[in-house]
DNA sequence: CATGAATGAGTGTTCATTCAT
DNA sequence: CATGAATGAACACTCATTCAT
């Protein structure tokens, strides 16, 4: 199965458009993308149902689009941070950091992603998840590794394990997290990663 | 509006109805409720839709009715660990293994309360989901916050942020966790205290 | 001063208009007029669907003037052979050729016409259609009736049956007769009158 | 005492099963496919839209069993003539006169085949239609070769021409038939013989 | 207990049409 | 003249639910 990369219909007024993809966002992350009734966009939109359809094929591209943006951002990201040749730890620190700022900048997007994307998987159209939840994996994986190999990182860990308690700590956070609120993203990356790396206990 | 309660059939054969509600929270977790239909409840017990309702009064009902049942289990466990008189750490440590059994006995429960109670505490018919949650937040708070003032705990701690990522982490491995593979519960537990209350990275 | 008309008139560039006529009645014979969205209309004229409301008053208004604009060339070449004072043979020989010369002309509108007129005539608006319809039928049968009485046409037809067997045959060429192709009108009508007058046997 | 057999237990209840499509095909007829709602359908079925999806998957499904169950039909009677082993004088009489009674026995599945199959072979779900007019032409042009180098029917005949005729000339038919009118469909077959073999005009 | 058949409210989507720019 | 964006009614279809058998 080929990652099938369709372009977005990005047509004119892309204003307008993630406009109303930001409010589509929303709600989905709100009520979840099933519960989620066009109507519903639209109302918020403060239009109807059908004008949505004057912008984009259906529900469900809506939804695509919405996630293809935020991976696409997630990912310049990431990349830069995987590029810039730090050690596991800055590693580590760097990527928990880039994802509280993006769970600060696409909070419906991450919340969409976490509930809804175990499903989403097994249609063609979001095959592009798959694709980057190996590299997101990957990204993590070595990381974590390398820690371990370099004595930065505990030798008895289990890695897999610790990934998938890192991974979801982290994504989970944008069910509770409110942009603006009294913790930046910064902060909350600082405490996270002051748990992670040196523990809860007090150090005898 | 009240509900009309027609024909609830608790006295039916208990056996059969718990065995259609395991049936049915296997399907609501693989799925996600709204998009579990109740004919693919009935296709997955051999019977037709229409049937289901001799034994239930709604979908919904058999929501509940599995939530309350894992919930009930929950609390017998936790309340068990709270009133065992431990210390903070030790304390931490029986609730995280406790939630990894519940994890275990109820992970179709524990995968549909994770995504699901978001929405449903809103309904006046789940708000014992609120009331859980309440005293879930209290126990792991005043055990924090306890270990925080023993010296159990580090003090530079934010007790609520900690609170969310320990919470999160716990029940999030619902999603991935199999029953019968390699990790035991109580290994997990192990795994997975040790990380919090120790850190992963290397003591100098 | 001139009183600013809202609807568009009959008198804007009449150039574009039968152009776009042309453009519909195409389409419209292509797809069936219920499946012809005016978007695809526009399309095939290269605008927006939206622009097509300068020039014409809605969809109907467009089916209507192109059946309308057949059905006055048709009368215009019917009636010259019936006010001609020909014999029943004769007659019919020029009603036949004039019908496949106007199937060769107005293709589109003749599908339309065989394809819908039967729903149409229910609506007010399309009341001409049955008017056309009767003053055909009677144009036929007339001449069958006159044949036979003549000792033209053999006596032991039913000349309502063959009025409608001749009727149908020769409008349902539309359907498949490609202008430009390799039989002219003439042809076409030609054999098609040897096939109806003398029979496809062989004489013995 | 013998037990009780058990009940033949059939395929769930084919009568309501046709009965639907027998109204359906009415609706179908009469008002076009594209212009029938599936509310229309109902109504005439006495019962709402959504009840239809209980016995069919589609409304198209539904337009897919009545043309599937009337070419069924439809080669079982042309098949018999065609292995007849008659002359094509003998062949062609026999088969048209097939033609009338299937349009006595299918009317609105005829009728709905004539306006529709055109758009409908373009869908690979009705490839069948292709199939059959393939079958349908190869079985006419044969009758008709083989008639004219039997001598037969007359030499000078364009065969493709004379076949597009004689197959219009019959299925249109279904357009005005009504079973249980003056005519009888073996009587309509004679009729439309005598005119197609010898022609409408007086011998001399 | 279970089935077969139906209901009716709701869902995503389409499309002819309008109108300010 | 044409466009871009919207409307609103209708559509095919889904699904939780009911109930006579």
């Amino acid at each position: 199965m080929p990652p099938t990369k369709k372009k977005p219909q990005v047509t004119a007024a892309p204003a307008r458009r993630s406009e109303l993809l930001g409010t589509a966002a929303e709600v989905f992350a709100e009520q979840g993308y099933n519960a989620t009734t066009v109507r519903k966009i639209a109302d918020h939109a403060g239009m109807l149902a059908g004008s949505l359809y004057y912008h984009f094929d259906s529900k469900e591209s809506m939804l695509e689009e919405i996630l293809r943006t935020f991976l696409d951002e997630l990912w310049d990201g990431y990349d830069a941070v995987l590029d810039a040749g730090l050690g596991p730890r800055e590693t580590l620190q760097a990527l928990v950091t880039e994802s509280f700022r993006e769970i600060d900048r696409h909070r419906p997007a991450v919340a969409i992603y976490q509930k809804e994307s175990k499903q989403l998987v097994a249609q063609e159209r979001f095959a592009f998840l798959a694709e980057s939840q190996r590299r997101f994996e990957k990204a993590w994986l070595s990381t974590l590794e390398r820690g371990v190999a370099e004595r930065a990182f505990r030798a008895d860990l289990d890695v897999r394990l610790t990934y998938r308690f890192v991974r979801d700590t982290v994504w989970v956070a944008a069910s509770w997290y409110r942009p603006g609120g009294q913790h930046s993203p910064e902060e909350i990356a600082r405490q996270y990663l002051s748990m992670v790396l040196d523990g809860i206990a007090v150090r005898e």
